[in-house]
DNA sequence: CTGAAAGCGCTTACAG
DNA sequence: CTGAAAGCGCTTACAG
């Protein structure tokens, strides 16, 4: 943990300069002591201290992502995926859940990059938007995906309006006539396409859980104060994600709610698991690996193409419906 | 971006070193200057660099995190607690998925304390046990949580072998003779604790499903493979986490297995998630709040008292078992 | 209260 | 092929 080159100098004899260039391996430096300082430093147990070397250059070898909950399974899965493909490049993932100092704080610690999502968010589409302003000039990636688009930004554009709009048209088709959707702890474009939906057949607006803190507890214990209070049940339920899944469909079986006899149900998203429920569940989502591996693409060449900005790049994602079970639509 | 102590120097008139004092805010400095300074640094849009400031004390201010899949549901939880945690104090921290280099890489860049679960994998813990040597004199701290405990490192135990081993007891004594383990990716000590209830009983071994690659999808197809060649079937089943459980049980359920009646059926882990499965299942794992929250502290005593090393600090969870209908011993 | 200087560990033109 | 020197951006004794 203690030796430095100047150590290495030292024992061989050599300059700092020399040892540095034997262990950077793009030099010229002669064979037999590249050979020799490489064995020496091993024996003495010499670790490059990263950051050191990254003063010189001004990068960090830091990209820098925005979430807002890492707790969500896909969040993880694409938080993985991303580590992963840095990890081989030996870049450094600085994760920062949203707080007001979260994007100073990126910028403190000179990340080369940043990536976001959650731009439902409206403060930090605003931070954002201040940065990409501030940076411009100084070609700093930022890469978002989502619905909205910051000009200046790089994007995997996400159309949640579409994927809303689609899936409450599916389940309008199917017969509804009153969809339930659960929105967790925020509302974001998804309900728009929804009520979109229900605009272009004169069909009332959907109503709207709200939830305060979206965990899967508060989410089950959310739908069943609605079952209690509710006078007629809606004939179609949205469930804004995955993990809440679980426990909105347990109050509705507790309600002897039968699906998709008594209500058709489906996700909002799409994780790869609507196939596992019972029966299984309709979804509507964005393929996450295609999201990650696009946002990959796009944090890549960014990074291997500094000084170069040209114009933001625009990746699109289609939201992709599986229907299944639980949205059957002749109400067997 | 751009702008240094250097240009907020030149701009005030003052020196560099009085320009880092005004900001700083630990050193006297006057009044009026610092306010001068302040604004003008405000009005330059500077942004310290923390790695350079982190040069001077040697110190990162990032902790590094070693671990094997962030995609559980359990470790992005845990890592989305300790993240928060972490930013409150502007401690950074890296994620290393394991791999050969991954520790070096954490030392590279020289993490001010290292944490490690999935100490099932022997590479690692074998990794461990290297730097714990290498390090020891040197007050290096290193935090894991598992059944094994390298002397050297702090660890919050985890008995695997007692969870597995309670959770067993508890599926025997409500009446199962033969036992199915879905075990991952890889077995883990848990395992030890199925066999020796069995052992204790005089029952046959558990029949272990060891699954190469252990996602959701293949996971449920490795059960249905099972089932479809199994010519007696086992009356109870483990299911190693939730994540699985999904997959399982669908697999169970598409064979015409019922839950409890023809077979009994429990997690070997507790995410919150037993509860919202039909019938409820049963579950036995460690309070991953009280984990992490330990984890924690013992993090946070770590940093605050670099240089104290004196002996290793070692808190234990207990397994809770959460008995529900999926075990229920009548067979009802 | 303020400045000049040294230093954190490394890299990289620039000379030789 | 190798060394002396400057520099990355900041902090911190040490003088004044």
């Amino acid at each position: 943990m203690k030796v430095r080159l100047k150590d290495i100098a030292a024992r061989t004899g050599l300059s700092i300069a020399a040892v540095s260039r034997a262990l950077s391996d793009k030099s010229d430096i002669s064979p037999e002591t590249k050979d020799m300082v490489r064995r020496i430093a091993g024996e003495m147990g010499y670790i490059p201290n990263i950051n050191a070397r990254n003063m010189k250059s001004g990068r960090s070898g830091t990209v820098g992502m925005l979430t807002s909950h890492l707790v969500n399974a896909l969040t993880a899965e694409r938080t993985s995926y991303l580590i992963r493909k840095l990890q081989m490049r030996n870049i450094k993932l600085l994760i920062s859940e949203f707080a007001d100092n979260s994007i100073e704080w990126l910028l403190q610690n000179r990340v080369d990059a940043i990536i976001a999502g959650s731009m439902f968010i409206p403060e930090m589409v605003q931070q954002l938007k201040d940065i990409s302003k501030r940076c411009l000039g100084n070609d700093f990636p930022i890469i978002t995906f989502g619905t909205v688009h910051i000009p200046g930004t790089d994007a995997v554009k996400l159309d949640y309006i579409e994927s809303g709009y689609k899936l409450a048209t599916h389940l309008y088709d199917s017969g509804c006539r009153s969809l339930l959707v659960t929105c967790g702890g925020v509302m974001s474009r998804r309900e728009d396409g929804i009520r979109q939906a229900a605009l272009e057949r004169g069909l009332p607006m959907p109503e709207l859980i709200l939830d305060k803190e979206p965990t899967l507890a508060s989410e089950y214990h959310a739908v069943k104060e609605y079952l209690a209070n509710a006078k007629t049940l809606p004939d179609g339920i949205i469930i804004h994600n995955n993990h809440s899944a679980m426990g909105v469909l347990t109050a509705l079986r507790e309600h002897g709610i039968r699906i998709p006899q008594d209500m058709r149900a489906a996700i909002l998203e799409d994780a790869g698991i609507g196939q596992y429920f019972t029966p299984p569940l309709t979804t509507c989502g964005f393929d996450h690996f295609l999201l990650t591996d696009q946002l990959w693409k796009i944090l890549e060449y960014r990074l291997d193409h500094p000084g170069a900005r040209g114009a933001d790049i625009i990746k699109s994602i289609p939201p992709v419906l599986k229907i299944r079970e639980s949205s059957a639509s002749d109400g067997k």
